[in-house]
DNA sequence: AATTACCCCAACCGCTCGCTA
DNA sequence: TTAGCGAGCGGTTGGGGTAAT
């Protein structure tokens, strides 16, 4: 078939915009709003592609971006995200407040791929996730490792795990696990009776909404300062034990397993767990 | 001061996906 | 069911800036 190309190329400005067209951009958007971007250079009389504009007001213009000077908050995010995510950029920054994808995909090729070089991961039998297939269901691992010890958790607390949604709409395959399940030694899910346990989990997340959150993420749990220790800590076993569970590909967190939001409302909705309760779906 | 080498990052490109008619 | 469009993603490129010689 072919697809037709976005723009013609002919006639059209290539290469750094001046000022005069990212203020051009800049007032269209402000007053007609983001989208068509295909259509927008005509009307807001700019000879750019499309593509070009979007990209631009995107990396930016954009009122709400921040630019430079990542922090070392920031850099160990990127770092751990990178671990599990790959390079999915955009997930990436969608954990960063303020951050593009382009910037942190440069960040990472400038400045802290060679800092991965320089200090090689401690798990040599670990690939990069971008490098394995996909996953594709959930297959507990034992992570044998301590997580962390029952006081210190705050509660309730639940982790949802999905497959990396490939665009939006992600196809939810959530799995609550109990915080009781984070006092044993493993605290991944081993045997389906494991996810016959998650059910309850759930049920008390219902019974329980997250204190001054209106949604958890696998890396940035949003908690109470009160627990901001605990989380620190707990997220530094997790990683850990993310590492150990995910030698060969087939730990839960493997490739396209991401820790990733949860929404309360994600978290109510539970018909997509369906086929992890019932064994016989498994391959 | 001139030249070269290297680094950084904005922008481009090709591809894929979701949606819709 | 399928073709086409709009949009987004990740890899790559090229040019400007700067350090080194």
């Amino acid at each position: 078939m072919g697809r037709s190309p976005c723009c013609s190329k002919e006639g059209l400005n290539r290469g750094a915009w001046t000022a005069l067209e990212d203020k051009i951009l800049t007032s269209y958007i402000k007053a007609h709003g983001e989208g068509k971007w295909r259509n927008l250079p005509k009307r807001a009389g700019l000879k750019r592609c499309g593509k070009s504009c979007r990209l631009r007001w995107l990396n930016y213009l954009r009122p709400d971006i921040k630019r430079g000077n990542i922090s070392v908050d920031e850099e160990e995010l990127i770092v751990r995200l990178h671990k599990l995510l790959g390079n999915r950029w955009s997930l990436i920054a969608g954990r960063l407040p303020g951050r593009t994808d382009n910037e942190i995909k440069n960040y990472w090729n400038t400045t802290l791929a060679k800092k991965a070089i320089a200090q090689p991961p401690p798990f040599p039998s670990q690939e990069s996730p971008s490098s394995k297939p996909k996953a594709k269901r959930i297959l507990a691992t034992n992570g044998n490792s301590n997580i962390v010890g029952p006081s210190k958790l705050p509660s309730p607390l639940a982790i949802t795990i999905r497959p990396q949604p490939v665009r939006a709409k992600p196809t939810w395959c959530t799995l609550l696990l109990a915080q009781e399940k984070l006092h044993e030694n493993s605290p991944l899910l081993k045997s389906t009776s494991d996810i016959q346990d998650s059910q309850i989990c759930k049920a008390r997340c219902e019974d329980f909404p997250l204190q001054g959150a209106s949604e958890i993420r696998l890396l940035d749990f949003d908690l109470d300062d009160h627990f901001q220790a605990e989380k620190d800590h707990f997220m530094g076993n997790m990683l850990e034990t993310i590492d150990n569970t995910a030698p060969s590909g087939e730990g839960i967190f493997s490739e396209s397993w991401t820790g990733t939001v949860c929404t309360e409302e994600d978290t109510l909705d539970l018909e997509s767990t369906a086929f992890l309760l019932d064994p016989e779906d498994w391959p």
